[in-house]
DNA sequence: TGTAATGTTGCAATAATATGAAACAAAACA
DNA sequence: TGTTTTGTTTCATATTATTGCAACATTACA
């Protein structure tokens, strides 16, 4: 399987960007109301370098969306509908989890 | 930041395990239908050892789970809407990807 | 028992990500 | 112009992921 074909790899970039825990609070922000970075970064405690470079993440794999104002820099989410997928999966999923803690 | 919640770490897991294209191809083969170990690693021309892997990265994340059947090992899909992610965000995502590339 | 079929794990080399500090860039405005 | 505010990029380091091969484990069955 040497020439995996370039929608899989697409949608593996999509999770890549999701598959951070900071990422996703980030996102769950975004879903409230457009931020810039320095106010998302005082929200978060997070240092504004990392969350520029995040934000970037988000918005190249498609799922965010920017505009300049004067010198703050608005980010907005643009598919509302991927934070769904989480609690879409989340119950299976918890159930399935604990059979398998469970049996270790 | 330094106290994110486990809630969101788990979330991070589960995007994680469908973040590598090989992944997402292996959970749409178990959606048509179980699959051993040998089998899959055959239908995607692929190494066994590497198939097993990801397999239990899948069923970590809470995804698949197995079932042992003689010298075969059984996968099969736990939660078919994790797939359904994916295409809910896709179309909206190129979209905006491709607006993205044009400014490029 | 011992041999074949199937799966899993360990190891090592390489590649990709994460992290924070510091340097740099862009816009606003005195 | 030059100073402030906000964002982005660069750099170095640490951590994690990928990959394939070889060794090991489990089950079935002659």
């Amino acid at each position: 399987m040497k020439q995996i074909e370039r929608k899989y790899e697409r949608r593996a970039e999509i999770f890549k960007a999701l598959a951070n825990p900071l990422r996703i609070i980030m996102l769950e922000k975004l879903a409230e109301k457009p931020w810039c970075v320095c106010a998302l970064a005082a929200e978060l405690s997070v240092d504004k370098s990392i969350v520029s470079k995040y934000l970037s993440q988000l918005k190249l794999a498609g799922l965010i969306e920017d505009t300049r104002k004067g010198t703050l820099v608005e980010y907005r989410l643009v598919a509302p509908c991927v934070l769904q997928v989480a609690s879409c999966a989340e119950e299976t999923i918890q159930e399935q989890r604990k059979k398998l803690l469970n049996e270790m």
